[in-house]
DNA sequence: AATATTTCGGAACGATCATTCCATTAACTG
DNA sequence: CAGTTAATGGAATGATCGTTCCGAAATATT
């Protein structure tokens, strides 16, 4: 009986992911949002509620699209060190590649939103928790496998690991060149490796 | 013979800064500024100009108030590896102190404007420029007094601290805990140290 | 005290913000 | 083909955006 719709949903999510990931939440409008994503006025809030809800959806949409793949392959890799690396090479890669100057738009909500009491402040704690356990248990696995040394705990190298990450998020956005995040990222890399030589 | 002000430009501006400083530029509306100052329109525009030369006054007051402090200290300490260590300590003891949350003025800002073409990006673009070279002036330092190991050169070691920095303003914002902080930072830390045992 | 000069309070500007609402359009069911 | 139901286009909402402007207030000089 109902009229069919003339847009994909996920195919307007993913537009308005991209927008709100590239000028986050309160630099986009949602007049932006309409053109990015092609739909009226009508359309957008009937399907995902608001601004907010979109973002709140866009970060879902972010998360499975972008997110997940990175940490499981890293959980999932046979060798941790070689996960962990092959964590920070992706990223640099991406950083380099065709999405210049994102960052990540998990990092962007975060020093966007601060640590208030939302539910995208939630949302996106979470998310941070989330990627630091996965840091420390590739980072357990791989001090059981001899492949880590055990100078630090790995609650430790999992923070610190985080914290670079998250570090390297922010000079994408600003200063997205391979020789330069390579540098910073094999420096750090050093930590989990046995000889203390660079990569 | 002029009617005398009846503010002080200083402090509004340091009122100004601090709200940019916690809210970021587009989250910040001329209204709130207003409040925060206690001016009127005509005083704030008259004295500043508009939104963006004040948000560029106010970084200019955020590197003067608070960073150059630190970052000279850093390059005045006798010690290069203690002026390091204590220009983290400086960061961490801050991100869990009065002004928990708010990060650092000059990393929120990168992240808020990426790398576009306007007066705003190209300040932040070279004050991190200035604080990467900074580090590279202490780690030649650092490698020529023996206290930093040769494993890498200063640039790369610059740029392995610059972006730890960043990670630990990122995380300041999200999770400004002494304890997780301190961890990563320890971790970052040893790669400056000659032995490979954390602090 | 009178005058000149600057600050200040507040109204007003057009533009844009996120959101709501309804009449119209289109498609599936019967 | 007719009827029902949802999707759509677009006008309109009140609020707020950054900015401008002008009359009133206040002070230092004459």
């Amino acid at each position: 009986m109902p009229r069919t719709k003339a847009f994909d949903e996920d195919t307007a999510l993913h537009s308005a992911m991209q927008l709100f990931w590239k000028q986050g939440y309160h630099a986009t409008s949602m007049q932006q949002l309409l053109d990015a994503t092609g739909l009226s006025r009508s359309s957008l809030y009937e399907t995902f509620g608001g601004k907010e809800a979109l973002f709140l959806a866009a970060i879902e949409r972010y998360l499975n699209e972008i997110n997940r793949v990175r940490v499981q392959a890293m959980l999932n890799d046979p060798s941790p060190r070689c996960g962990i690396e092959a964590f920070f090479s992706g990223i640099v890669e991406f950083a380099v590649g065709d999405a210049k100057k994102l960052g990540c738009m998990m990092t962007n909500s975060a020093i966007e939103f601060g640590s208030g009491k939302g539910p995208i402040e939630d949302r996106i704690f979470g998310v941070f928790k989330a990627v630091e356990e996965a840091f420390v248990t590739t980072v357990e696995r791989g001090q059981q496998l001899g492949e880590i040394p055990h100078r630090q705990t790995p609650r430790e190298l999992a923070r610190f690991l985080m914290t670079q990450v998250q570090g390297v998020r922010v000079m994408s956005r600003v200063n997205p060149e391979r020789d330069w995040l390579q540098s910073a990222v094999s420096v750090a890399l050093c930590v989990i490796r046995k000889s203390e030589k660079a990569a």
